[in-house]
DNA sequence: CGTACCGTTGAGCAGGCTCAACCGCTGTGG
DNA sequence: CCACAGCGGTTGAGCCTGCTCAACGGTACG
């Protein structure tokens, strides 16, 4: 899906984020211009499937902004739980941190392109390009707004339900590329139980239920096909 | 509770926001400039309980900005439940939209007065002076960091360990002037109902069953006391 | 070929949800 | 002044769904 390009202009990204004012899609791509800033004070990293990236409490020197693969985050709990607080993919960014120390855990899913900005140097870089933190700026706004929606999706009561709605919001992020109704899901199932607040036994009987009620077809155990999608959008949509 | 000052600099507000490095509260304080600026582009709003500030999918026109008082941000889903996105209070922000409208329903809990900035003006603002914008970048990424704990939150199952980790997040974010372990709950038995993914009878239980456990007391149905501290926090931390 | 990991399926339990009745306060109108 | 309705909150009974524990299957890898 690559367009053609030099090779070393290829690793460029941008962002991912919706306005929160109309727009003609202008908000969403970093100029050449910014982009070349920000791969001047980035270094690219290309790592193998699950890669620690950074762990919990240990210093945030970088923010990263993937390129290309897919990422989690997630916390592990006195308990033992798992929570998975987001699952990131190209032109997202992550990294979150507060007082200087990373909040989760990111381990990458599949090979993953990103590019690793020091903290500081971002910091410098935003305050002086008003512009290109004004596109910062919405793509954390856009992730607010994620957030938002998983708050919904965990006010679900049924397994089924929380499974639907998260394929939804998965092919939904998927770059108009990708297939119709196909939805690539390059987590585990433990990771996606971790994400919705469920067991994985829940998740795994949820995934037999949308194969049984013919709204979902699992080709493999990462990828499905959304056979039904009037159906299924019903379902998603009765939160 | 408020400092002596003039009646026409008294409106002014800040933003509540940790940052992401390691900081002397720096990033927490508009100046004074920044302020005025704020105040010359905004109006200042008081409104009574209970007041709808705007609507779900109505035009977004304005952000709006704390100084006093509660709000609540919520949607109502087709299955008739409430789902509360957020609770607000002073220093912080609301009015998260997208594409031009506003994504759910903002109310007043109690008397509250806010900034009302128009959104355009807002932006040009931001872009125009970086400073600022940095500041309103990192209240946004702070939110973001709460919006993960809520996940956490959610992710407890005991209805009685949600309630006591909200109790201790509205703890958290008193000012410093509140007495200590006393809570303020302006909100309803049904908003945290709504907040915490719980029905509202299974609160009250929970509630019953902190102050069964000689934990808390609730003083009134706005007010409540951590009278056992200890046993609290690893209440609280017994994720 | 054995091991390990991930996923599936089953049985029984527990905790939260639903429905319903009741309490206490508030505001209103006769 | 009182009666009443309405709302928010509490408490109880029974159901339902997801959790836990456990066994089993399939695939990748040494």
């Amino acid at each position: 899906m690559k367009k053609q390009m030099a090779p070393d202009t290829e690793p460029l990204w941008s962002l991912r984020a919706v306005s929160y004012q109309y727009s003609a899609e202008g908000e969403r791509v970093l100029t050449d211009r910014q982009r070349q800033d920000l791969m001047r004070i980035g270094m690219r990293v290309r790592l193998p499937a699950r890669m620690m990236v950074y762990r919990e409490d240990s210093p945030a020197l970088w923010v990263f902004a993937i390129t290309d693969g897919a990422v989690k985050c997630y916390r592990d709990l006195p308990s033992g739980k798992r929570v998975v607080g987001a699952f990131l993919f190209a032109r997202d960014l992550f990294g979150l941190a507060e007082n200087g120390q990373y909040l989760n855990c990111a381990q990458t899913l599949t090979v993953t392109t990103m590019y690793r900005l020091p903290i500081g140097d971002l910091a410098a870089l935003l305050k002086h390009d008003a512009d290109m933190q004004f596109k910062f700026l919405m793509k954390v706004t856009h992730e607010l707004r994620e957030a938002q929606r998983r708050a919904i999706l965990i006010s679900r009561r049924d397994a089924a339900g929380r499974l639907a709605m998260f394929i939804s919001q998965m092919e939904a992020r998927e770059c108009p590329s990708g297939h119709a109704h196909v939805v690539a899901l390059p987590m585990t199932r433990s990771d996606i139980a971790g994400f919705l607040s469920l067991s994985l036994e829940s998740v795994s009987r949820a995934a037999a239920e949308l194969e049984q009620r013919r709204l979902v077809r699992f080709e493999n155990l990462h990828r499905a096909r959304i056979i039904d999608p009037e159906a299924f959008a019903r379902l998603v949509a009765a939160v």
